[in-house]
DNA sequence: TTATTTGTATTATAATGAACAATACAAAGA
DNA sequence: TCTTTGTATTGTTCATTATAATACAAATAA
């Protein structure tokens, strides 16, 4: 699982850094129960600092998506919450993405179109 | 056109009211070549900073959603560039809340079933 | 036991962005 | 001329992000 950061987007490195845990947990790049790196391994990898990686670990962790041993570092849940609904946040992006598209001249197909091509993309 | 200032969030407030107008202009309340508030007006109304509407009004001009003259203010444009795709933003964002939603347990159609209902809310 | 590795906590600092305050200006119209 | 419009400028305050440099507790390995 390699972590890639955009110095050039205005999205915080540990934000991203978080999106991209999700995003390999739902590909199953990450597998329930596998450890991520080390705090202070991923910081040298990706060249930034160890608190930062810590950040994000520790946003993933109060979202329920890894949990943390002092011993065995910070892995994968091997249950996730099954809400099956969007969260506040999500759905407000979404209705935003949503809107742009609409103003933009996509129609109804190709927007639900491209959504199921990217939930079926890196599928098990 | 009622825009509303959501202080506990952590979208900043210029943004907000880009969202909003946005939203607005998708689902019909506000028409091509309709004025939107004033810069003050608006600032006064909600009661924040003539400076943080500008901001919001000069993302929109500059996206292309609206045109401003001196003195008939800002103004929603008549023809939107049809780009029909969505932007590199909005398809990263919609990526993260796809992967968040399949982690979630949610399943391909009731994924679908939410765009669409959202797609079709308030439509003219 | 001792040393190492793990996440975590603490304190301090620098840089950036958001929001505000207070003006000022040019352009257009009444 | 006076008012209203968006816009520009300057400065300040505050929160967030990211960094640096340590320190600590817990678990494991030597």
């Amino acid at each position: 699982m390699i972590i890639k950061i955009n110095d050039m987007s205005d999205i915080p490195i540990y934000q991203q850094i978080r999106n991209q845990i999700i995003a390999g947990i739902s590909e199953g790049k990450l597998e329930p129960g596998e450890q991520l790196p080390t705090v202070r391994g991923l910081a040298t990898e990706i060249g930034i600092n160890s608190m930062t990686v810590s950040k994000a670990y520790q946003q993933l962790k109060q979202e329920g998506y890894v949990y943390s041993d002092r011993r065995n570092g910070v892995c994968v849940c091997k249950d996730f919450e099954q809400k099956k609904q969007l969260s506040k946040a999500s759905s407000d992006e979404l209705k935003c993405i949503i809107a742009e598209a609409k103003v933009g001249g996509m129609s109804k197909e190709d927007f639900l179109g491209i959504c199921e091509k990217m939930f079926e993309e890196g599928q098990l």
